[in-house]
DNA sequence: AAGAGGCCGTGCAAATTTTCACAAGAATTA
DNA sequence: TAATTCTTGTGAAAATTTGCACGGCCTCTT
């Protein structure tokens, strides 16, 4: 199966959908909902019922006719389809007010994600511990720690002007996925993957919105 | 014109391009580069240049054909199409590691965007003063502080569990814009804007990237 | 002043993505 | 067992989005 998925081209949306189908499902077993029906789903998503079961269909046929789909059997394939059957290693560069959130945050390893090592330029920071128990590496110091960690995600949350360098410094240790806090377009080489989280461009979104909207 | 792009619709992503357009404008400006072609904005991008054409012409006409375009003139252009020839008063819910993060980003102020009211359920944190120097008032008197302090935009940094209780105060004090850092999908009445910020589906699309390129 | 080279704006075709609509399978009832 | 009621999985159509390719305008050179 995954030597027939590998080949075949599946949209980068899908797989945020997945995603945000993961986290509707979370929702439903919390509150012990056995079955639902991809209508209802849709409905919780905000997304079209066809669609869900058009994203599924790319993967394999997780519903039953006539029934719907088992919430906690659905939400375990999903995850195992995005490869969430493992704890990822993460790296952080950049320890400001967004990198210590960052590594503050609870949700990252209730889903599978750990900051197993954090790097900053600033010798003031360097060596200290966060609460968080993470002691504070020197950039320079990231291509050795790195591979000694096995890190398999860098997560940039430096100053704009900083994240081409530390993305350079995660791409020459051999890490293959980025995600980056800084709002630029980085860039890197060929079958490295990155996704940008970039608040401001939400904000203009919205700001947009309300401009078009105004009477 | 305004009453004109009203009507017709312009894709969201267009919306988007436009701001990371922005943002390697402000680059360049602060390179002190003059003029640029779609060419190269396009490879700094990563976007193909025609797009960025496709993408400016729902709005007008602001490239010199054999020449290219000001890169501040185009800048500010944007600027005013996305609405930012103003400063847009924020409010957030939600005074953890990351509401105060949010607080502390020095971006927000410089692309115009301002918190002049936060909020949190917890009684030891209502009355403080945050060292940006907004106080912190407890989520009952949210509608009443939203009206006072003229907020455009709500932004929602709760756990996942009281997100959706604070999108209902922030609608119902008639706030239409909504920056959601919680993992849930909002509820929310025909009208509101709502973006969603979730790390977590970020990595997710990463974790399934570095799944498959695996040998 | 004419010619050459460069680059924007845009019609049109290609590719992608979404949505519809229905056959087929599963449970439930008579 | 047959009829009824659901809801999935999926071809095919519709809608959207992207990318090509070229006419037209601008500047610079000769």
């Amino acid at each position: 199966m995954r030597s027939i998925m590998k080949f075949s081209k599946i949209p980068a949306v899908t797989i945020t959908r997945l995603s945000i189908y993961s986290r509707c499902l979370e929702a439903l077993a919390q509150e012990d909902v056995k079955i639902i029906a991809s209508d209802k789903l849709a409905q919780k998503c905000g997304i079209n019922p066809a669609q869900i079961r058009k994203d599924l269909a790319y993967f394999g046929e997780f519903g039953i006719r006539g029934v719907g789909y088992f919430v906690k059997e659905l939400l375990s394939e999903i995850q195992r389809i995005l490869g969430l059957n493992k704890t990822w290693k993460m790296a952080l560069v950049g320890i400001g007010n967004l990198g210590l959130a960052l590594v503050a945050h609870e949700n990252f390893v209730r889903q599978g994600y750990e900051f197993v090592a954090v790097f900053d330029v600033d010798p003031a920071k360097v060596g200290r511990r966060l609460p968080s128990g993470q002691i504070i590496h020197h950039v320079d110091d990231l291509d050795k720690v790195v591979k000694e960690k096995g890190v398999e995600i860098g997560v940039i949350a430096t100053p704009a002007g900083k994240a081409q360098n530390a993305a350079h410094r995660f791409i020459g240790s051999g890490v293959k996925a980025i995600l980056n806090f800084a709002p630029i377009q980085l860039q890197v080489p060929e079958g490295m993957a990155v996704e940008n989280v970039d608040f401001t461009v939400k904000l203009d979104n919205l700001a947009y919105h309300l401009t078009m909207a105004e009477p």
